[in-house]
DNA sequence: ACAAAATTTGTATAAATTTGCACGGAATTT
DNA sequence: AAATTCCGTGCAAATTTATACAAATTTTGT
C-alpha cells in the first residue's frame, strides 16, 4: 500500500487539529512531517477526502472535514481497531470478522462514516458483511476503511 | 447604498435555491436579473455573506449559505416553525408572537444564522423583538426569517 | 516473471479567486 | 458649501486552486 494513504491520514489530522487556510500551508506542514508531494497532489486530495473550505472569523477561510464528529472519535476507533481480527472478500462481498461482540460497534462506525465505496454493513456478533459499491475494487474498500479506522493500517 | 444591498439579497437567494460553483455561473445568473457587476465585487460579497464552499457529489463543490452549514438541526427548524405565531411590524421593528416559552429558542435559532438583514433580536417568553438592519424591508426580514426556518413559509 | 492495464504523481498551465490601487459618490465634519 | 472621510466598485495584478498531459509506479492477468 502506497503512501497515498498514509497523506491522506495526515491531512485529515492537520486539518483536524489547526485552521489551515490554503493548500501551501498545508504542503509545508506535510513537508515538515517527511511527506514530500506538490500542491496539485493535495488539491487532488482535498477533493477526494470532500474537505469544505468555511468562513472563518480569524483566517477568512479555513478547510473543514466533512465529518468532525467522526475523527474526534479515537477512542471509538482504537477499540474499534483493537476488536478487529480480519477481513475477506468473497463473491464481491467484504467479510470482516471481529472479536465476540465487536461486530456491531465497528459496524456502526462505518456507517457513520458512510464511505461512497461502502453501499452498507450487516453486522452479527463477529463478523460483519461489508456491502462494497459497484465499480469498486478490494483495495479501495479496505483503503476506505483504513481512512476511518487508521490502526487497521496494521492489521490487514 | 440601495445596490449593494438587493444585490447581496439576490445572491443569497441564488445559492439557497440552487448549485453554484463559480462566481462566474452567479454573475451570468445576477446580470440576467438586471444586476451587473464584476467577477471581483462577487469575491467579496461572498466573503461578507460568510458562503461557504462545500463537497458536492454533482457538481464537485458548490456555495452554501452559512446558515444552513450550522442548522443541520431541522429538528430544531421543526419545533421553532410549531412555536410561531405571527410576525408584524412597528416602527421599523420586527414583532414576533410565539407560544409561550418558545421565544428564546427561536430567537437563537435566528441569532445563530446571524443573517445580515437582522442585527439582533431581543427574546422574552413568548415575544422577540427583531431589530432589521437598516435600508432592508420588512419583505427582506421575513425572507432572511424563511432561509432560516423554511416551515414559515407557510405561517406568514 | 513479463506485458498490459490501471493508478498515482509531477510539470506546466489554465481557471478561479482574492487583493492593491484608484476613483467616484455619499455621508460627515468644520 | 467646502473639505474630509468613508464606502463600494472596477480594473489589473497577484495568489490560489484545478487540470491536461506525460512520466513513473503499482497492480493485474497470463
Amino acid at each position: 500500500m502506497g503512501n497515498r494513504t498514509e497523506r491522506l491520514l495526515a491531512i485529515k489530522n492537520i486539518i483536524a487539529s489547526r485552521k489551515i487556510s490554503s493548500q501551501e500551508e498545508l504542503l509545508l506542514l506535510l513537508t515538515k512531517k517527511g511527506l514530500n508531494y506538490t500542491q496539485a497532489t493535495l488539491s487532488r486530495d482535498l477533493k477526494f477526502l470532500k474537505v469544505n473550505k468555511i468562513s472563518d472569523s480569524e483566517k477568512g477561510y479555513i478547510y473543514e472535514l466533512p465529518d468532525q464528529h467522526l475523527i474526534n472519535n479515537e477512542v471509538a476507533e482504537t477499540y474499534a481497531a483493537q476488536g478487529f481480527v480480519s477481513i475477506q472478500f468473497a463473491n464481491r462481498l467484504g467479510v470482516i470478522k471481529t472479536q465476540p461482540g465487536y461486530a456491531n460497534s465497528i459496524a456502526s462506525l462505518i456507517d457513520k462514516a458512510n464511505p461512497f465505496e461502502i453501499v452498507g454493513t450487516i453486522a452479527g456478533d463477529d463478523t460483519i458483511l461489508i456491502i462494497p459499491h459497484d465499480n469498486v475494487t478490494e483495495k479501495d474498500v479496505i483503503n476506505a476503511l483504513i481512512l476511518i479506522i487508521p490502526e487497521l493500517k496494521n492489521k490487514i
